[in-house]
DNA sequence: TTCTTATTGAAAATAATTTTCAATAAGCAG
DNA sequence: CTGCTTATTGAAAATTATTTTCAATAAGAA
């Protein structure tokens, strides 16, 4: 559904900061941060305010509108999600980030934990880093996983 | 190895704040934040400054003697890590973490995304939350997966 | 329009992390 | 052991990130 709709059902208001947030987000082929989220709508145009811009995330995350994820440096950003069971692959090179569908892919992993630790298992955060088609072709610095 | 061992080996010293946050991480069954190393070790016996624990886990880090993990609301912790591939499982109720053997488990998972997305998979993050042993008695608020 | 009140943004407060630098002590050489 | 060299420490200051406060504004209903 669509977020403008799911806003106002809530009794939220579509406010200028909240609109220009989300725009920018789904312009964005790249996880933000609340500051490079500030800037961006600096340069563009409009005088949003830092602290509403981490107020329409935070509230954007509590109706996982987006999602929270990190590079392998632990800098966190954030990216429109979609609906359903997903995660995130990074490119290491320039930080673009791309959502795919989870699946059952890692029940057998899953199971075999909760044999081994006798922990029950009941969510999971996954992200995958790699290179993007554009960075694989200027990088040519071989595989070193 | 012994961590004193490739400690000394890199030729880095064995110094108090050292062996003590080491010490302290090795009895700890939850992974903890600076700030909670620190007065953990305020209330035991030493007056180890926070900076050198701040110093002391970017050091481990760098060496790959501790990881750093995420609870689910993104709380930073560390964590003595183990060589090898592994990942870890965090309960949700107590933040006990526990540490699994990862192996080819999402190789099937990696080899789809490579497809669909064109991405080069080059590494991965990956945790567990769910209740530990301990909790899953203490709960019965019945499965809300 | 007009009214109600959720939302904004500036500023201040708080929290987290990093930098600086003189004092200390780890480890080596004698 | 003893003294030297220099990596390391810790207090304080600086920086950075985030949250709180509160009066002014504007979104949306009437
Ligand atoms: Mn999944
Ligand atoms: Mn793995
Ligand atoms: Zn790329
Ligand atoms: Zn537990």
């Amino acid at each position: 559904m669509d977020w403008k709709v799911i806003l106002s059902q809530k009794g939220y208001r579509l406010s200028e900061p909240r609109k220009r947030v989300i725009e920018l987000l789904e312009t964005a082929e790249v996880a933000l941060s609340p500051q490079q989220i500030h800037q961006n709508l600096q340069q563009k145009d409009c005088d949003i305010g830092l602290v509403s811009v981490y107020r329409t995330l935070d509230l954007l995350t509590k109706l996982e509108l987006v999602t929270l994820v990190y590079d392998l440096q632990h800098n966190p950003g954030y990216m429109l999600s979609t609906t359903g069971h997903h995660h995130h692959i990074v490119c290491q090179e320039c930080h673009k980030a791309l959502e795919f569908s989870g699946s059952d892919d890692i029940d057998q992993l899953v199971e075999r934990v909760e044999a081994e630790t006798s922990f029950q298992v009941r969510d999971h955060f996954l992200q995958l880093f790699g290179l993007c088609p554009d960075c694989q072709l200027n990088n040519d610095t071989g595989d070193q996983l």
